[in-house]
DNA sequence: AAGTTTACCATACAAATGTATGGTATTTAG
DNA sequence: CTAAATACCATACATTTGTATGGTAAACTT
């Protein structure tokens, strides 16, 4: 029963999802209408039917903001991962996100906090590998043998957080890599956060 | 200006909370008041006004559905464990949930899909680790080199999926464990779900 | 040329929704 | 004891929301 949705069809759709991402909840037909310029209800109502038709949406009738986005390929949403992080030595962090990843279901990132992919083995005895998402949260004070990202020299890298007297050490867990030590007023040094938590998705293909 | 909330304010908070993450939408006064049993709006709408005034929620006057929860520290939301699943030797599944872990927002989860605490190190070299967070999803076939959660004679495990001719092989990636090999016909053997996510929070303390 | 699909508009209406106001009973604080 | 906070109820009302119906115009079948 799933045919194509044309132009605008598919236009709505991305913009339910997007909406869904966004701000949580789907918009109403009068949200739509108002994004999409449309001068009435009416017509994002019609516009729906079809998406329905199509099998692509289910309403769930006489309810605000019911709908639902049973598209199958959906279920996992793309999200910008903002850079590469070492773990190892240092790597250039972009500017942009260089890279999506398929985060399970429509879900809202927690505030404030982003994503970055490590690259390189340093954690590896604290269990985070290369191509590892971890969670970072820039909003709290990182405490000792917490894992932090930080940023020095315009590279960005992932290691264990220990405070000194004047110096700050960043310590990898594999002992390959040397403990890199900072003085606590090195200019362009700072904490970007620290790592809340790791996700590995699983569902493309065994690793 | 963050006040403590009452118990009755509390269970609606959460409730809020669970309809997030469950429905996707947060839910109307009539659907709060119907789920505590209450005959009016105007009963949620005082305690939602309480709770917002305590700067716990934020209202968006006049649209539906329209509550942002705006607490900082439920960051991480609570979820249930329904049990621990064996990487290494099978270990008893548990009827209710054993604990619960705090699960960030955008690890959230797929419709129908659960949690399960993985203990052993049978599936180390696939990078998961005794005390990590599989999110499993039941309502996917497993395809072979995934990883898969089964039941054994009333005991849950973590292995890689293969299926044979006539026979079921679950691996681990451990060579210490050896393969367990499986007549697909046998009674008492069922794949519960897919694992397509691994969560492992680093926000208490390091490890 | 006639019919179908797509993409809009306008109007109308019942039900859902949020909100305002006033009331009662119980508990808690001063 | 009095006042305030809490936890409910009832009623009322303006919007919001979803939906039904009918109409217009363009594009594309057949």
């Amino acid at each position: 029963m799933k045919t194509e949705l044309t132009e605008i069809q598919k236009k709505i759709l991305d913009y339910l999802i997007d909406q869904k991402i966004s701000k949580g909840i789907p918009p109403t037909l009068a949200e739509i209408a108002s994004h999409f310029g449309y001068k009435n209800r009416a017509t994002v109502q019609q516009h729906l039917q079809a998406i329905e038709k199509k099998g692509y949406i289910k309403k769930n009738p006489k309810l605000s903001r019911a709908i639902e986005i049973t598209v199958e390929d959906k279920f996992f949403i793309p999200r910008p991962v903002l850079g590469e992080v070492a773990a190892g030595n240092p790597l250039t962090i972009y500017p942009d996100a260089i890279d999506t990843i398929e985060l399970p279901t429509i879900a809202r990132m927690p505030k404030d906090s982003f994503l970055l992919k490590v690259k390189g083995d340093s954690l590896k005895d604290a269990y985070i590998f290369s191509g590892d998402i971890v969670i970072v949260n820039p909003n709290l004070e990182p405490k000792n043998g917490q894992i932090v990202v930080a940023i020095l020299d315009d590279a960005a890298v992932v290691k264990r957080f220990y405070k000194k007297k004047n110096e700050i050490e960043l310590v990898s867990e594999n002992p390959e890599y040397k403990p890199i030590v900072i003085d606590k007023k090195y200019p362009s040094f700072k904490i970007v956060g620290i790592v809340v938590g790791v996700y590995r998705s699983m569902s493309k293909k065994a690793v």
